[in-house]
DNA sequence: AATTAAATCAAACGTTCGTTTGAAACATTC
DNA sequence: GAATGTTTCAAACGAACGTTTGATTTAATT
């Protein structure tokens, strides 16, 4: 198996302590312990701490959130002339982004786990770069979504779509705890069953009137 | 104006740095400089800086539970033999800790920033103390929720109150985002009509087929 | 093989951290 | 008012932090 390149090796390290323990919380010395690389390795590769934080979260949003926008333009596609369907709609918004979380090497569970750290980090760097990213998606996913749902005022709407938010970001940042209160009941590995129910929950909770 | 106890000024200040910075971020030092306290007051009050998170926590938990509590107590008397309304099992639920996230003198506020960020913190003291708090008020609502949500299998009804969590924690956690993202649309700092929503949109994804 | 550029390394920089100490100030009790 | 217990204080502890440096090793180019 071909070695990782350093710069690979300190992003993996740092997604993981940054998730564990948060941005201040995990220290350059414990990341490239764990990356088997000398410490002086980040700023040569990065510059310093926080455009390392950045380069972790570039590396993984990007990608998430052109899957977002492809899928829904495949169902646009589907839906011909007619509107899109709202189950679609919100698949396609929070589908990826569980199926990442879930993905089979754990990197994306981590890395969902630091997303829902950094959305309550006051660090204005990271809100804008998180609320950038959000905007971008969520300009693409309007017109469909009024159209669904021309039973809301635009305050309700917006409401309804930071509980959809809230919702999804639970569900993703913290996958064990639902284990434990269900006392087993749930499975948050089977992902695609964990999709239906909260595809199923967001409709009921969006149709709502 | 009768001067604040020390202990009280630190739990003050404390409460709002850990929720503003994370509990790693906030140090004794800032903590004790914003309550005009000697640096040697924490040791001397609380014996650490962990065990002057849990009072944090424990100062406003406690109360929190109770009141969820007494609510829905209050919501089943009305009912009598008839069974309890979801739409008022719902609100005994958040209600309350959506009114401490909104009250007026911003220190609730404060807190429900802090307990968002504490719920994915790995420090297992930490954990077990939000996890038992939830599992106290949970052993109270399940017999009425079960009723009046018939329609749901064991595992539907566990996925379903994780995702109320989920809504429930971020809008608490961060009140400032949807006036973003809603262009000023949305006024989270009217509360009841937020609760109201809220109640809305929940009660629409639970009921859900 | 010689030269140049890129990457890695051990070591140290100055700060800041949580915690401890022992004396001073204050309050209470006899 | 002397003695006792409680609270505050300035100062210091060692450890860990992010960052910088300059030499050394590795890789690429000629």
């Amino acid at each position: 198996m071909a070695k990782r390149s350093t710069k690979d090796r300190i992003l993996d390290a740092a997604e993981a302590l940054f998730a564990l323990n948060g941005s201040s919380g995990a220290s350059l010395r414990a990341i490239t312990r764990r990356a088997k690389v000398n410490l002086a390795a980040v700023h040569y590769h990065f510059g310093s701490k926080d455009r390392l934080l950045e380069a972790v979260l570039a590396r993984r949003l990007l990608p998430l959130n052109a899957e977002r926008i492809r899928r829904l333009e495949t169902y646009k596609k589907e839906a011909g002339r007619k509107k899109v369907r709202l189950e679609n709609i919100i698949e396609a918004m929070v589908g990826p982004a569980l199926r990442l979380s879930r993905d089979e090497n754990k990197r994306g569970r981590i890395f969902m786990r630091l997303l829902g750290r950094l959305v309550l980090e006051p660090d204005s760097r990271i809100q804008n770069l998180l609320t950038g990213q959000f905007e971008t998606v969520l300009k693409k996913f309007m017109p469909s979504l009024t159209v669904a749902l021309p039973h809301l005022s635009p305050e309700d709407f917006f409401w309804r779509l930071h509980f959809l938010v809230g919702s999804m970001a639970h569900t993703m940042a913290d996958s064990e705890r639902i284990r434990l209160i269900s006392g087993g009941m749930c499975d948050p590995d089977d992902t695609e069953g964990t999709v239906q129910c909260l595809v199923t929950f967001l409709c009921g909770g969006l149709r709502a009137k």
